[in-house]
DNA sequence: TTGTACGCGTTATCAA
DNA sequence: TTGATAACGCGTACAA
């Protein structure tokens, strides 16, 4: 690893000129000393110490990449198709944009704000938070952040204006959409399934859920919750459970893809037919979503360009644009395959 | 962001004291000062500067993960959730073992060996690289490097000893015993499927495939090549020529869950049952296996513990451990499910 | 037991 | 147009 004092030596000039013509600062070299070094450059095939790069610009051209989840998953969550696929948006675009990405999985938030201030990351891409997290690495790190799928409190929102920012879906309007249609099939033992009723994205989609059946007129009860115990060993007694509840459904909706095709698996599996006798809806569009049998309906989004978007929003911010809103919401869209239909008259 | 600079100017002390008290080099610091400074560390809730301390001990704690994928690919290649999975191993692993996992997917070589020379990684996971590449790497870096399913040539092998090492599967065995159990079966018209049959993994597995074949006295043809376009454009088109092709046979061996579970949609849409008419087996056993209908059979790895051992290994050798093996195998499994059978009368 | 001083590779300031 | 030189923060050999 040949340094730029070593070049100044050998070609008999400061490292100064040397640093100038890389950083094209040519305005201030000759064009023979710009043309003698770059030819030497390319000869040594020089490339900078990021470290000594970075000590004395206080930079790290890294972008944090943190997601949070839960202890003893029933799988990793990167195994998760539509998490792959958007943290394949933010490699991308960051590293076409001259960053890279430090990917950091985590249940413990307190081990996660250790490691954003020990790497002196420019910025921070936050995935999956609660509200009260995004906020305390904000407030501790004071560097762009940008949120994906986080809802912000109003409070929060109205203390730090754009300083942290979210790329979200309108994940209400999603299941609204999808629990609209469905009643609109003639459904009206419609369940909602989910690992969680009260945070984060699947808190709106329950909102969304909630919205469409009671513009419908129909009441809603506690039982209509499939609640998924999404442990690694809860998971399959929970999912043969659900599935005999299912019996007095004929229709559920659900916050993932995954969940949909394990809850239409499980209800074959005890002789319900889907559609036929049961119409599952996914949410998210995956890949599984798209290989699965019956295909499922579900509620699309693009996870590519969710994280190519949330990138690109980061990287703006660091080089100190404002971004535009604090807030982008994408429209889900409805996307009617094979595992929907009217519902069986009892 | 403290500094030592200002920690000991605030205790009234020099920086070697504070930095010694840091690392543990009590023997040469008092009780009392080692008590002073490091309930003042606390306070101030000290992190060291990286970069600063990078640059001083030329370390990173960096492991770049480097893979190479295909351009325009059908999918970003992290969907595939043996690839996500094997992600997360690595991770995790690394995360515990006090280093960072940085990642970089690229389908351009020149590409990666420049940004392996500029962050200077302490080690490298080379994934799914060809022969020459992963050696090229080398050759340029001279640091740990761990492949994953890299074959490593022999005179490579031979030449630079346990320089490079090699976590894999045994992929011929693998689909050597896929082939022979349907054969055993009763069947005699097997294709094998892949978008590659002379590099890497593929060949070997097309080996194992090849072997059983010859062990069973069958004679082998090109035509029972299922060669798979696997860029987006020509993907949906190739499948369906291919679930065409299917029908002169009673079973195929692919070289990806995906693959398999692609092919078995193609087939049931004209009309061909799995596994009545035609069985399929797949490889890997990632969460579509397991998901998708029929439930595949296939053959078996485990993807996170693949990944948590090949950095295990490398940070073994970024501390000086000579690596046991050049190469360790795995052996690989064959999980009987619901995508194969015998084959139907005809 | 503690402190001084230098090197790591780069960038930036200011003088020549 | 070019060149010294100081900083960035940390670790450490060596001196006190």
């Amino acid at each position: 690893m040949i340094t730029i004092k070593e070049i100044a030596r050998q070609l008999g000039m400061s490292t100064t000129t040397v640093s100038n013509v890389i950083h094209g600062k040519t305005g201030e070299v000759s064009q023979e000393t710009i043309e003698r070094v770059e030819k030497f450059l390319e000869e040594v095939e020089y490339v900078p110490n990021i470290n000594a790069r970075n000590l004395a610009q206080n930079k790290s051209k890294i972008i944090g990449v943190v997601i949070k989840t839960m202890e003893n998953r029933y799988e990793p969550i990167l195994s998760d198709p539509f998490v792959a696929t958007m943290i394949s948006g933010i490699e991308k675009m960051a590293r076409e944009s001259g960053y890279f990405m430090m990917l950091y999985i985590s249940d413990d938030i307190a081990e996660i704000l250790k490691y954003v201030a020990t790497w002196n990351v420019d910025g921070l891409l936050l995935f999956w938070m609660m509200d009260d997290d995004a906020f305390r690495i904000y407030e501790k790190y004071r560097k762009p952040v940008v949120c994906i799928d986080t809802y912000i409190g109003e409070e929060t929102k109205a203390e730090y204006g754009n300083a942290f920012v979210n790329i979200g879906l309108d994940d209400e309007k999603g299941t609204y959409e999808a629990v609209k249609y469905l009643i609109d099939l003639g459904h009206k033992e419609i369940g909602f399934m989910s690992d969680n009723f009260n945070k984060g994205v699947d808190k709106h989609r329950f909102r969304g859920y909630r919205r469409a059946l009671s513009e419908a007129g129909i009441e809603y009860s506690d039982r209509y919750l499939f609640e998924l115990r999404s442990t690694k060993d809860e998971i399959d007694d929970c999912l043969h459970k659900l599935a005999n509840k299912a019996k007095d459904f004929t229709a559920i909706v659900t916050c993932s893809d995954i969940f949909a095709v394990m809850l239409i698996n499980a209800c074959i599996d005890i002789g319900i037919d889907v559609p036929g006798d049961l119409s599952v809806i996914g949410f998210d569009d995956n890949l599984i979503a798209k290989l699965s049998r019956p295909s499922l309906t579900t509620i699309h989004q693009d996870a590519f360009m969710k994280g190519n978007l949330a990138t690109a929003t980061l990287i703006d911010m660091i080089h100190g644009k404002e971004p535009a809103k604090a807030v982008t919401i994408h429209e889900p869209e409805l996307v009617i395959r094979e595992s929907t239909g009217a519902p069986a008259k009892r």
